[in-house]
DNA sequence: CATATATGTCAACATGACTGACATAAAGAC
DNA sequence: GTCTTTATGTCAGTCATGTTGACATATATG
């Protein structure tokens, strides 16, 4: 149980170091969240209303279901979130070329504004955290979320940056 | 704007960068949650109960005030998901010796229990992750999600196992 | 034409967050 | 020993965001 030569339990190091890893992302993604949702609350939004911001306008004119895909939620629960993202001039929809069924989105210039707006801070953390780590750290941070993320999804990096339909 | 040797923009890189770190903490975060929700679910709980469990399996004889510092929330929304796992035996409330308006929390055996039905995944996930980035890419890892985290609470780095009181 | 798919909608409900107000017990200050 | 502050709890109401289930519509596809 014991190593010899350190004196130290090497799975009860092993334990630690999960259970920091554990701590990270808690700690990390409260705080990466906490600037965002404290600007949306004056518009009178939430989390949710972010996400969906952020995935489209990072995807212009991606369909509904590919957002919920990414979401991973019901489509009642992203059809209020992005109704009023429609209705109050966010978002845009139209119907798509090969098939009409779809709704293609799209940020309108107002979406852009709050998109920037939101994004801004969370960009500004991450870049201060690269820099203060340096270049081989980055690639390990990439290397070990990647990780994290279960196979189904590992295709969507990079994600791609517009979708033409 | 654009390099002459290179021919990229570097600029453009950057925000590529910083887009694809939002983009690895949303995903991570997405998958890392996901399965321990499941099993809570089955027991009539939710994300809340978990940290809760987390938290005070962490730091035994942890106070309310030290866990609403940690969790970022109101002492009201604490004191519903605390309150149920305090009737459902998976934690215990004592009274501070040197200061008895305290409530000292503590995992009962159940508790400790479901801590580890449900840290187990996260853990097994987080292990899978470190082990195929490699050791270097883990301190990167842990550099880059430090810088993540407000500077308040970087003292909490790495955590105490258990408070004496 | 029949079936499957993409999307939307209505209704009911659960969870977990919030604010505001008030209560109690104990500690600490003077 | 009173006064104030602190640690904690509680009641009540609200909001955001998720869920399930059922049903509707338009369009694509075989």
């Amino acid at each position: 149980m014991t190593d010899i030569k350190t004196g130290i339990n090497p799975l009860f190091l092993r334990e630690e170091e999960l259970r920091q890893g554990i701590e990270l992302l808690f700690f990390a993604y409260r705080d990466f969240t906490a600037e965002p949702d404290a600007i949306l609350a004056e518009y009178g939004f939430g989390r949710a209303h972010h996400r969906v911001i952020y995935f489209v306008g990072r995807n212009p004119g991606m369909t509904v279901s590919e957002l919920l895909d990414i979401l991973r939620i019901t489509k009642q629960s992203l059809s209020r979130v992005l109704g009023q993202l429609v209705d109050e001039g966010f978002v845009t929809q139209r119907p798509g070329v090969r098939d009409r069924r779809q709704r293609l989105l799209a940020l309108t210039e107002k979406g852009i504004e709050m998109e920037r707006l939101l994004t801004e801070r969370q960009r500004a953390r991450i870049a201060r955290a690269y820099r203060a780590a340096g270049a081989e750290a980055v690639e390990g941070f990439r290397k070990v979320m990647l990780g994290l993320v279960d196979e189904a999804d590992h295709p969507r990096f990079p994600l791609r940056l517009s979708v033409r339909r």
